[in-house]
DNA sequence: GTAGGTCTTTACAACGTTATACAGGCGCTT
DNA sequence: AAGCGCCTGTATAACGTTGTAAAGACCTAC
């Protein structure tokens, strides 16, 4: 049988509340008494009841992380890095994951799936403004990825169009004329439309084309989507000199695809994807990628959720800028001169 | 401010255990009254307070999955899989990652890190049969992953040494003499040490040379260390036709290596992963790699951790097998023979 | 020596839910 | 027509914890 508080308290021969004063550290306990009660919760072998102190208190210790996939090792990378920072502040993460799809999306932003959360992290790709307009819960949300609509929530994002902007300029300034961009979401995708805007203005600003022939729209955001995405873009007749992915596993897709057509990476056409995930250190040719600060996306989202918690409930939402860096590697430098920056 | 049963039960002006009756469905409530309560609820927006219930019945209907690392896609699809086994029976997934730390692994059995909990999912890799030995903690416990010792718990697991003897003998009927073996893990760790056992049982089976020189043990098991393993081997002077490797991050960690050193994969050196990550389906050189049935796994594992639930304690332990299989892809092929086995 | 204050401990209620035991009401049997 | 049992709904007591308020112990100062 378990032991509760009653128990330990008939064991050292005192009240309750004094048991649970021990426990809580309660300042106006005397050393005797304090050593007396600890005495018996480690005979008895008591651990609190977490379940009667969030129905007294109103708080889990849990925080509930929606991602739109696993699979997706920039995802997986972020949770990591979300479950170590909850963990230090004494906090656990439970992990829901969307699909991606708004339907699911919104459920998870209505407490519907995890309702024993003191907070929320959710990474939307499909979901609209309005879906959170009349979002009737009352535990803090925090959203992951840029979205450019208004809402009373905090964002953490990096900028995506300057990211998207600085990879395709890197682009430019190694000479490629013609950049296509690979991932533009079938379905709304706020981060894709970001993305599309910067390759499109950098490209634009550059004096070159940025036609619709050089955009490759798909469903899905994984290696094979990005594969079928190269594998139109070439059979449409064009050939790019350069390619920018939406996120790295579509770009190594891609590269698979330029390999099988023969097209040599980074001489025939460079490759820049985002995100930055491991797998692209280690391909046959290492992949350019935008690399965003994925440990201090997961801090600052969980110090945003317990900010909220904290009480001050007024304060403005804020939108959070995290940082990024592109790390240029052999995709699109060749592989003696990314060498220093192949990590 | 949050609604209760009290509210609900005034407004419909009945008793709250009515409420709770038609809220949990019991059986002997008539249909008007059902009705008449149900209004109340959706005009209310009524919904049941976990904590209260967990506190009340002893259940939270979360169970806790803690696995070594996310990073490696492999336990990033493996808890894909048991966050939808668990949706499928309305269960919640909290997550937690060890490192793959014996102490870490430890905490997390004793239930230090999650309290809040029904039942727990673990992948140990250097967990110690005493570590569970004196397991106070009464939440059921599947372990993922093959062990050796006899405990009064749950197994889920393919057959390692058989899934290892499978890959090598793979590699020996495609005529290779000399296999190495990469990511004998140098800590303690049971998977690894019984896939060396496949490796040399099938290479001794053979007739062919299964020495120290062959393998190359590791700290850790993601792609740098595949890579470093690797590029000991080849500084050591030894040139293997064949290269199996621990998981399939290893072995695309190796596969860079080679391509340093200008060996051709499959021509001069074949190599065969574990786990079959999507990202293998992808490289210049697609991954022949032993495939577990990941969303087996997932699902035998969260039926087990249900089926204690249930209250049958008294059953025996028991060890499921998941399936694998062997899927053929360039890496042992080439890219012509594997054209059709690629997925 | 006692009043007044501070420090320590206690009793009790409450958080929201479900289990138990019981009270009516109805229909069926005899 | 009375008795019996079943069906439906109700009051009340838990589950284990913490906050509140008050009681008790102890000390200082006059």
């Amino acid at each position: 049988m378990r032991v509760s508080l009653k128990d330990v308290a008939a064991h050292a021969g005192v009240s309750i509340k004094t048991v649970s004063n021990v426990v809580n550290n309660y300042q106006h306990v005397t050393p005797a008494m304090r050593e007396r009660v600890q005495r018996s919760i480690d005979v008895l072998g008591y651990r609190p009841n977490l379940a009667a102190r969030h129905l007294r208190k109103g708080r889990t210790g849990i925080i509930a992380l929606a991602l739109p996939e696993l699979g997706n090792p920039y995802f997986a990378e972020l949770a990591a890095a979300v479950i170590d920072a909850a963990a230090a502040h004494e906090y656990i993460v439970l992990l829901d994951h969307t699909g991606g799809y708004r339907e699911q999306e919104v459920l998870v932003s209505q407490g519907f799936r995890a309702r024993v959360i003191d907070g929320l992290i959710l990474s939307p790709i499909e979901l609209e403004a309005e879906d959170l307009r009349d979002r009737a819960e009352n535990v803090p949300l925090v959203l992951l990825g840029e979205r450019d609509y208004d809402l009373p929530y905090d964002h953490i994002a990096i900028d995506n169009v300057a990211a998207a902007r600085a990879a395709v300029r890197h682009l430019v300034e190694l000479g490629r004329r013609e950049v296509a961009f690979i991932g533009a979401r079938r379905g709304r995708s706020e981060p894709a439309q970001l993305r599309v805007r910067g390759w499109r203005e950098e490209l634009t600003a550059a004096g070159l084309p940025a036609d619709d022939g050089l955009v490759a729209a798909t469903d899905g955001w994984g290696h094979a989507d990005g594969a079928d995405a190269m594998r139109r873009i070439l059979e449409s007749g064009r050939r790019p000199d350069a390619v920018f992915a939406y996120n790295d596993p579509m770009a190594i897709g891609a590269m698979r695809v330029l390999f099988e057509w023969g097209l040599r990476v980074p001489e025939d056409i460079a490759v820049v994807g985002f995100d930055d995930v491991v797998e692209g250190h280690f391909g046959a040719v290492t992949l350019t990628s935008v690399s965003p600060d994925k440990e201090a996306i997961g801090r600052l989202a969980v110090e945003s959720v317990l900010e909220r918690l904290g009480g001050n409930e007024v304060s403005e939402p804020h939108r959070v800028w995290a940082d990024y860096r592109l790390v240029e590697r052999e995709s699109t430098l060749g592989r003696a001169a990314a060498a220093d920056g192949r990590g």
